[in-house]
DNA sequence: AGAATTTGACCGGT
DNA sequence: ACCGGTCAAATTCT
């Protein structure tokens, strides 16, 4: 059992530590061709995503192509070689579709409050009516985001508490949408500054907003999740990975390199970020990248499927969202 | 004054 | 028992 366990978490390692590394040469070539694409009309000859590299010359990008591949095909090997069978069981979690009884769900009775009264709130060592009384739901709906910034995603959020984690030089801050009193919007993210690189933070979502905008711009919702792959305005920023959860949680975390502004945790105390609501990050609007690299074992160059959307070039594009669902298959499928 | 953040306490999962 | 996530009073900010 513990030696199943353990292998399991050594190749989900492997699996991170190989994706990272394919993640990061992605990233490298995004840079690349986006450096590419803005000298397009100096060199057309370069860009990569419609034909042809130039006969004779040694195009990086396809030594980063190369260097992707590998990695991929490194992880996939690495899947192949551990045998499913002598794990047996995966529990396969029901996606979270409970969620009892009082915790945060505006819509839950007020049960474990005894009606939530100031009074009782006050005496806190007095026994009931404690606070932090809540159900922990499940964890619905994560998935991570490496960015530079922590308004990267430009909703509003609340900052309702930080907390120094074990074995992180950096504490957590949690945070929900600001609309939850009033919308019960769901959504939380959780930021912490990545310890390799402190300029990066980690930002995991959870759940998706349900906020109407009403009451918000709702101009960018459409846009959002462009929004978050481009960035324009500042040349950042994300280059993001999303990872779907189930609920053994594989947190793994696909760090990638990107240049820009850096803004400290405070700044998110400000305004800049309360006015956008809605429009969700996430699932269903992203491409399906991910399946698009499973599949380069067959098929050659997909770099272009990276580009989710419409592509709304922009020479500063670093991005990249990666549809998980077979990552997360696979990891649950081996237990990891 | 109201909104947002901080921070220590508390709860639940492992 | 420990640790992470949440609550809510106190504090700070606008």
């Amino acid at each position: 059992m513990d030696s199943n366990s353990n292998n399991n978490k050594s190749i989900s390692r492997k699996v991170v530590d190989q994706l990272v590394e394919g993640y990061g040469f992605a990233t490298q070539l995004q840079r690349l061709l986006s450096h590419q694409h803005s000298n397009n009309h100096i060199d057309q000859t370069r860009i990569v995503s419609g034909s042809g590299s130039v006969p004779g010359d040694p195009d990086p990008a396809e030594e980063l192509i190369a260097k992707i591949l590998e990695s991929f095909h490194k992880t996939i090997s690495v899947l192949d070689s551990f045998d499913p069978i002598a794990d047996v069981s995966v529990p396969i979690a029901v996606e979270g579709s409970r969620n009892a009884s009082c915790g945060d769900d505006s819509t839950a009775p007020a049960s474990c409050n005894g009606g939530d009264s100031g009074e009782s709130r006050k005496k806190l060592g007095v026994g009931k009516g404690k606070r932090g009384c809540y159900t922990r739901k499940p964890r619905s709906h994560t998935w991570i985001v490496i960015a530079r910034r922590i308004d990267e995603d430009r909703y509003a959020w609340r900052k309702y508490g930080q907390k120094e984690i074990l074995n992180s030089k950096f504490p957590r801050s949690y945070f929900r949408c600001t609309h939850k009193p009033t919308q019960g919007c769901k959504a939380t993210k959780q930021v912490q500054k990545q310890e390799q690189d402190p300029e990066m933070f980690q930002i995991t979502y959870i759940g998706h907003h349900t906020c109407t905008a009403s009451d918000q711009t709702q101009t960018k919702t459409e846009q959002f999740d462009q929004e978050i792959i481009m960035d324009s305005d500042n040349t950042v920023a994300a280059t993001t990975v999303k990872v779907h959860e189930q609920e053994n949680n594989i947190s793994s975390v696909i760090t990638g390199l990107s240049a820009g502004m850096v803004k400290e945790e405070e700044n998110n105390n400000g305004d800049h970020n309360k006015d956008y609501c809605e429009g969700s990050s996430t699932d269903g609007d992203l491409s399906l990248v991910w399946q698009d690299v499973m599949m380069l074992d067959d098929h050659q160059h997909h770099q272009n499927h990276y580009y989710h959307g419409e592509t709304r070039t922009t020479s500063s594009q670093q991005f990249s969202f990666i549809d998980n669902d077979q990552l997360y298959s696979l990891f649950d499928s081996y237990g990891a």
